[in-house]
DNA sequence: TGCCAGGCCGGGT
DNA sequence: ACCCGGCATGGC
């Protein structure tokens, strides 16, 4: 039973219980946390927001307006900074552009289209584009990233070098199309990656999922 | 101490 | 269509 998708869902979510994510207190914080997590790990995400809020600078029409070099300085213990600062402007430019920061207007548009859309701005690629999808948006988008990735191989799900693509199709085929079950589950596969699943430790003898 | 973190882009084959 | 170097800080 814990042979499928569904069952190690269950199985992780009795491991680990709810996960409460995305951790953020709009979805624009949500967005902003996508872009600053690329490659990075959370905890010097958080510390970047938190400078950004103690700025009150959380807000689009704030984000939108301030030079992109003080961006850069603010989320600095993010890395990749100077990249991100331009990243995060060209997000606030599509917001302030396209929906005039608007967030009704942009959830009123259909997942796939909208998908596309981030797409084209420039620095948002598929996983960024899907965690805004999901965890800003609530549209029923299953988020594949790094850990998701490498616990799908290791369990023989999925080729080690299997695309973005491959990797999602696999949940949508075989998951309902649930908001609530897409969020939770790729929160527990974040959680029981970083706990269980290490890059650098290729076989890991008390992952939960072991006997699978 | 070196390795890694909730990617993505641009240039080269 | 892939493959690779670059981007950068902070924790363990």
């Amino acid at each position: 039973m814990s042979r499928s998708l569904s069952g190690i869902y269950k199985r992780l979510y009795s491991a680990f219980g709810p996960q409460y994510w995305w951790p953020a207190d709009s979805p624009l914080e949500v967005m902003v946390g996508a872009i600053l997590t690329q490659n990075t790990n959370w905890q010097n995400v958080e510390k970047a927001i938190k400078r950004l809020k103690e700025e009150k600078l959380l807000k689009l029409g704030r984000l939108h307006k301030i030079p992109q070099h003080r961006l850069a300085s603010l989320i600095r213990p993010s890395g990749y900074y100077n990249i991100k600062a331009g990243r995060l402007k060209a997000l606030f430019n599509f917001l302030h552009k396209e929906y005039k920061g608007s967030l009704k207007k942009l959830k009123r548009k259909d997942a796939q289209s909208l998908r596309n859309s981030l797409l084209a701005v420039k620095g948002i690629g598929p996983e960024t584009a899907d965690s805004i999808l999901l965890y800003a948006l609530n549209k029923p988008v299953f988020v594949i990233d790094a850990y998701t990735k490498r616990i799908l191989s290791r369990h023989h799900f999925i080729q080690r070098q299997a695309t973005y693509d491959e990797a999602q199709n696999l949940f949508r085929k075989n998951l309902q199309s649930n908001v609530k079950l897409f969020n939770e589950y790729h929160a527990l596969l974040v959680k029981l990656g970083k706990e269980f699943c290490l890059k650098n430790k290729p076989r890991c003898a008390i992952c939960p999922l072991r006997n699978i």
